[in-house]
RNA sequence: GCCGAAAUGGCGGAAUAGGCAGACGCAAGGGACUUAAAAUCCCUCGGUAGCAAUAUCGUGCCGGUUCAAGUCCGGCUUUCGGCACCA
């Protein structure tokens, strides 16, 4: 028998995959259900890591599997084309995005078929393809006439150098992700999306999805809701005349009797409406601007050291205790959470404590605890239900009662509210860059912000070869004449177009859809189609950006279910996050690690199916494994040995001598399969494998299904031999059944423990009951017990036996 | 600081619902085949004591529940991940 030669075979099938398109999904199959197996768009930067293997083919695993049982399966790939590698390319090495984007898809597609990955390569698309953003676009424009986008002035971080605003990722640690220098602060008109108001539906949507409790907890905390109390405060001026009121939120009513001071943030709105009132306006302005220059880096990285400034000639009232309070700007507070102010209670809160030593202001201690050094907070006070302290009629009450008494009184006095919070902020969804989507807005002196008319989609962004933006820091779109001046749609005068672009998520914040019908130019997707592929069953990727792509997934989807556009408000039902693979420092790697290795190095010196075993089986699928060429040799070997299995087959149906191995191996994959288990799957094979070679034969039957299980894992080899031995394509089986009553032996061993130490084992038929069991321990006389004085037998059936004595 | 996940041989890692800890693989050691090597095949492989049968200890640490704990409970330690001046 000829040896197995990995290069011709698995060039062979993956070129029959490729030409006969194996792998299509059909729309309204007549009579099998459907299967949506999602795996997450490929960056088009050029070359797929090892990552990329990790993550893809437990996708494909699961995608091969169910069309075996008989699914229809929709198993889609495309390209996150808008952004930054290619606009990077295109500014630092003068290509054409375009071209990049090309060239990067050709390479990205060329190498999953090496892989041998069974996507559905007729639904292929990129972000930035025009027949594409034009229903992102699209999409905008329906946020917009709903009323979820508007525009205002925000603060962004800005590089000087490189003259463009970045997001707070390519800003981390206060500098330019592109060129090192320093961030800042600048102030520009920002296009929001109004995501807040769907807060707790996203909670909803994440209690919903099957998913990680880390990944479900890690986006909670994203949302970061939190239920309080909004009170309000009467201001009054140095004669205790009213001047005006102010709104602060807290979780902590229960400490208001202690409030000692109250806070402002430094943009907060308040400060300009009393203006006459304050007065010391100048050194307030001066703390304004000190602040706005402080990059979100510095605010953080110098949170201990508080800073503040007094408002002179403005008190607040306690409206619990009538007391007259000062009132300061701190840039602690954050102007876009709550109401942008808050209450001080220095005993009761670390913040606040550092605060009032700093501006030397008086502290009331509240509930019990030692204040001396640092304040007793919520999380000490709340667990050990501490008595409270100097507050009128609830003093001594426990605190949890006395939080639950004073809301109440709170509200029936009319000066505040039960309240929730949430920490998500609205999306704020412009970017000054060239290599995005454009927005379909026009802005016209006469009738302001007017959208495009659905038919002048797509807004087609335009070529340039001038990728930076001007000296102020406006998008390249701004130079481009042709593209800015347009005719306002409404009144068909001179107009000017939006030159910003979308950010990166924006064109993966739907795309799973397009692939249900990515062709289609009258809608985003036929309602029909949309409703027979449903939700994505399985949705695969790496952990990376995963809380916020799919809380931005889950906005988009809800958004359209809401204007009934799609059926169903959930995008996915279950989530898996890939681990890492780490290079031998421990680093991730990725296409710019040091010591990354190449998947097509591996798959040309092991090829395919090796290299997909080898790294599924270093660890699980959401572990982080390190790569190693240790252990391949192993896999190699395996799959050395399931070629010889052509060898040693003979006719006949499933054995009597392997019916318990073969159906115990089926189980094991079909559920290690549907959990994305791999490496316990693969060692399930290996054990099958070494029966069948202490026996040194197998059955046909035997055989085939064999090859059908492990066809998901390692397709080449499988189908080759299949081909060779039953003289047809394996794609046309479906997977077998097992037995359910034959995935165990009728005789099987038990421990036989004596006060639960082990001290050996004993052959028994199946479902014994007790007392034959210990007949037969008595009758092998090999434990040493003592029978007359067993006080005590725990049997569990067919597990273990333990004799007290 | 808060939240989440994890810690098992020389190594990667198994152990479905509390029931034989270390599956499967690598590395290591021994043997067969070979002129030799590679490849392949067979055996051994958590620690300690013992020629051995066997005994005894052993899943990050300290306690607990249970006939029985890697698994459950209480208290720590360390590592990784998320959030973080969020009132």
């Amino acid at each position: 028998m000829a040896i197995y030669d990995f290069k011709q075979i698995e060039q062979k099938w993956q070129d029959r995959w490729d030409k006969e398109e194996k792998f299509k999904a059909i729309d309204f199959h007549p009579t099998k259900p459907k299967y949506y197996v999602l795996y997450e768009f490929f960056n088009v930067s050029g070359n797929l890591h090892m990552g990329h293997l990790k993550g893809t083919v437990p996708s494909d695993v699961i995608a091969r599997y169910k069309r075996f049982k008989g699914y229809n399966v929709l198993f889609p790939i495309g390209g996150d084309s808008f952004g930054l590698p290619a606009e990077n390319a295109a500014i630092k090495k003068g290509i054409n995005p375009r071209k990049f984007v090309a060239d990067g898809m050709k390479n990205v597609v060329a190498q999953s078929k090496r892989i041998g990955l069974s996507f559905d390569w007729s639904r292929t698309f990129c972000t930035s393809d025009v027949e594409y953003y034009k229903w992102t676009q699209w999409i905008f424009l329906q946020l917009f006439k709903h009323n979820k986008a508007y525009k205002e002035k925000g603060v962004v971080n800005f590089c000087e150098h490189c003259q463009t605003v970045l997001s707070n990722e390519d800003s981390q640690g206060g500098k330019c992700d592109r060129c090192g220098n320093e961030v800042i602060q600048v102030n520009r008109d920002v296009w929001f999306l109004k995501m807040k108001e769907y807060s707790e539906k996203l909670l909803k949507n994440v209690d919903y999805i099957n998913m990680a409790e880390s990944l479900k907890e890690s986006q909670r905390n994203w949302i970061g809701k939190s239920e309080g109390v909004e009170l309000k405060l009467d201001l009054v001026d140095e004669n205790g005349n009213k001047i005006s009121n102010l709104k602060i939120y807290t979780t902590c009513i229960e400490t208001a009797y202690g409030i000692t001071f109250v806070v402002l943030a430094p943009e907060n709105k308040l400060v300009d409406e009393l203006k006459q009132n304050i007065k010391n306006f100048d050194s307030v302005l001066e703390y304004r601007q000190k602040t706005a220059l402080k990059t979100e880096f510095d605010r953080i990285s110098q949170a201990k050291d508080k800073t503040g400034c007094k408002l002179e000639g403005i008190y607040a009232i306690n409206p619990l205790t009538n007391a007259k309070v000062p009132v300061y700007l701190a840039d602690f507070v954050l102007n876009n959470y709550g109401t942008g102010a808050v209450m001080a209670v220095p005993c009761h809160d670390q913040r606040d404590y550092e605060f009032a030593k700093e501006f030397n202001i008086p502290m009331i201690q509240v509930i019990e605890g030692d204040c001396s050094q640092n304040a007793v907070e919520k999380y000490e006070y709340i667990t050990k239900n501490s008595k409270m302290l100097n507050s009128a009629e609830f003093s001594g009450m426990p605190v949890r009662e006395a939080k639950q008494k004073m809301t109440e009184m709170v509200e029936k006095l009319g000066i505040g509210e039960r309240k929730v919070n949430y920490k998500m902020q609205d999306w704020s969804f412009n970017r000054q860059r060239y290599w995005g989507e454009p927005f379909p807005i026009v802005f016209c002196d006469h009738c302001g912000v007017v959208p495009l008319d659905e038919k002048d989609l797509p807004l087609v962004l335009p070529e340039t070869d001038d990728y930076l933006p001007n000296a102020k820091g406006d998008s390249p779109l701004s130079k481009i004449d042709s593209f800015v001046h347009c005719k306002c749609p409404k009144c068909g005068q001179d107009a000017r177009r939006e030159t910003d672009t979308m950010p990166n998520w924006a064109g993966s914040s739907w795309y799973w859809l397009r692939y249900i019908d990515p062709h289609n130019d009258k809608a985003l997707a036929d309602p029909e189609k949309l409703k027979y592929w449903g939700e994505v069953d399985v949705y695969l990727g790496g952990t990376e950006h995963i809380t916020r792509h799919v809380l931005y997934a889950f906005f988009w989807q809800n958004f359209l279910y809401e204007i009934g556009v799609v059926p169903t408000p959930n995008p996915f039902k279950r989530k898996l996050g890939s681990g890492l693979i780490l290079d031998s420092e421990g680093k991730k790697m990725s296409k710019s690690s040091v010591n990354g290795v190449s998947p097509l190095e591996v798959i040309d010196k092991y090829g395919a199916d090796a290299t997909r075993l080898h790294v599924h089986f270093l660890a699980g699928y959401e572990d982080n494994s390190m790569w190693t060429y240790n252990g391949i040799d192993g896999i190699v070997n395996f799959l050395d040995r399931v070629w010889k299995l052509q060898e040693i087959v003979k006719d006949g149906g499933v054995s009597k001598e392997h019916e318990i191995e073969l159906n115990s191996l089926l189980k094991k994959v079909e559920d290690d399969y549907e959990n994305a288990k791999l490496n316990t799957a693969i060692s399930a094979f290996m054990i099958f494998i070494k029966k069948i070679r202490e026996d040194g034969w197998l059955t046909k039957e035997e055989l085939k299904q064999f090859l059908i299980a492990l066809n998901p894992l390692a397709p080449h080899i499988t189908s080759e031999i299949f081909e060779r031995v039953f003289g047809h394509d394996i794609l046309e089986e479906s997977f077998p059944e097992y037995d359910k009553n034959k995935t165990e032996r009728d005789e099987i061993e038990i421990p036989v423990q004596v006060c639960g130490k082990l001290k050996g084992k004993i052959a028994i038929s199946k479902n014994l009951s007790q007392e034959e069991v210990l007949k037969l321990i008595r009758e092998s006389g090999k434990f040493a017990v003592d029978f007359e004085n067993v006080k005590k037998v725990i049997y569990v059936p067919n597990k273990i036996i333990n004799l007290i004595v």
